[in-house]
DNA sequence: CATAGTATACCTGTATACAACTTGATTTTT
DNA sequence: AAAAATCAAGTTGTATACAGGTATACTATG
């Protein structure tokens, strides 16, 4: 799998290779430890060192590598890692989600179930980039719906990461068909009886328990694959 | 007011020009709306435009600028984005406080409590670099202990941000002598008493205490300078 | 044999060069 | 006079060049 070429279009180069080298880092195909120089990349994506430069600074910034006096670290996704997202998504959203209860939310509820159909639809055929995006897609448009610049930065921060580790999650899953996925959808008509009900208690207990089945299974797709 | 020499030993011209032109944000000597192109700064800085890129584009990952086809804006520290950095720290410092209370923190305790005591010193000599500094740290080593990668991000993200706005707002703060910094001094020991208390309601109340002064008092101070 | 010193190759940070594109004004045309 | 075309200045994205530092391997010397 190469990473979707639909939105990567008209990005530059940097980001492009940063897309490349984050799936391949999450995917495992770049091992842990593994040391990247800014030459060596450069010369395997046909490049300058200035867009490499500045992909491996983004990864950087993402906590994917660690930039050294000589050489970038890959320190990859490891359970922790996973566990550790979780767990901001986990605390993003409920403040998300509370925030959006106390406001007018008519428009983004219908918003959220069609969104939730098109999971359906995408899951129907099997298209697991597409299922993956409308997930993205789910969750992102209740963080921009919130209207909270500095949660929506934070989420910018793992957005790509997320993004990537569901495409990889979800191939798996259909692929190896070892996961439903009608709980999946499930879980999401849940976060939105969530929003409705505007249950503060309710609302915190969904939200967590959704993030602890991802857990589950992102660990148990992401980093524990049948086929590798 | 120029940025702290200390901290800028031996980091790149990428950074330090960051650090500069982020402080030069905060305090408003470069105005809302204001378009920076790299050039300019590289002459501004009698530097080449490839670490005003780096500087530029870690701005922009903090939300102080925002990258355009043509010159960045600038985006600045409106009253919104306090409050909003605010519930971010809230948010973290929340979790973090809880998380640590389920751990052994007999030693960090400790630490935090040496820290207030520099802090009543640092007051005493009205040295606001020091004030600011340890009042960060204070913060800081609480989220360090935590242990948890992904949050430490976050904090990582936001950091200089409030190392930059502290500095201004305390400088302000004593400068002026319109506000007490006994209060300060006393709300980072209930911090501590959360901490020791290990009740989630409490931590959650003490925390939230915390921040809505926070806000009341860099809002005067940082967006509302008498001497601007 | 061990160790100090050196040489070499490589890596990063910064500067400079170049090409494609955007923007705004000026000129030409209708 | 208004609209269209063109031209000029400036901007970003990318490539390349150079300087200073670091690690590794090899050599010479005790």
């Amino acid at each position: 799998m190469q990473y979707p070429s639909i939105g990567l279009q008209g990005v530059s180069l940097g980001e492009k290779i940063s897309c490349e080298l984050r799936l391949q880092i999450i995917k495992g195909s770049i091992k842990l430890g593994t040391v990247l120089s800014e030459n060596q990349i450069a010369a395997e994506f046909n490049a300058s060192r200035s867009p490499v430069r500045e992909a491996l600074k983004t990864l950087s910034n993402e906590g994917l590598i660690r930039l050294e006096r000589m050489g970038a670290v890959v320190l990859g996704l490891t359970p922790k890692d996973i566990e550790e997202l979780c767990d901001v998504r986990c605390l993003i959203e409920t403040f998300v989600i509370q925030r959006l209860s106390a406001m007018d939310h008519e428009g983004l509820i219908h918003t959220l179930n069609k969104t939730i159909d098109k999971m359906e639809m995408a899951a129907k055929h099997r298209d697991f980039v597409e299922l993956s995006y409308q997930d993205l897609y789910f969750h992102e448009v209740m963080i921009h719906e919130a209207d909270h610049t500095r949660i929506l930065h934070l989420w910018n921060n793992i957005r790509y990461i997320v993004f990537t580790a569901l495409l990889v999650a979800t191939e798996r899953r259909i692929v190896e068909e070892t996961h439903e996925i009608e709980p999946l959808i499930e879980k999401h008509r849940l976060l939105v009886s969530a929003l409705i009900s505007k249950d503060s208690n309710y609302i915190q207990k969904v939200v967590q328990e959704h993030y602890e089945d991802t857990r589950k299974t992102v660990n148990n797709t992401v980093l524990n694959p049948k086929n590798l």
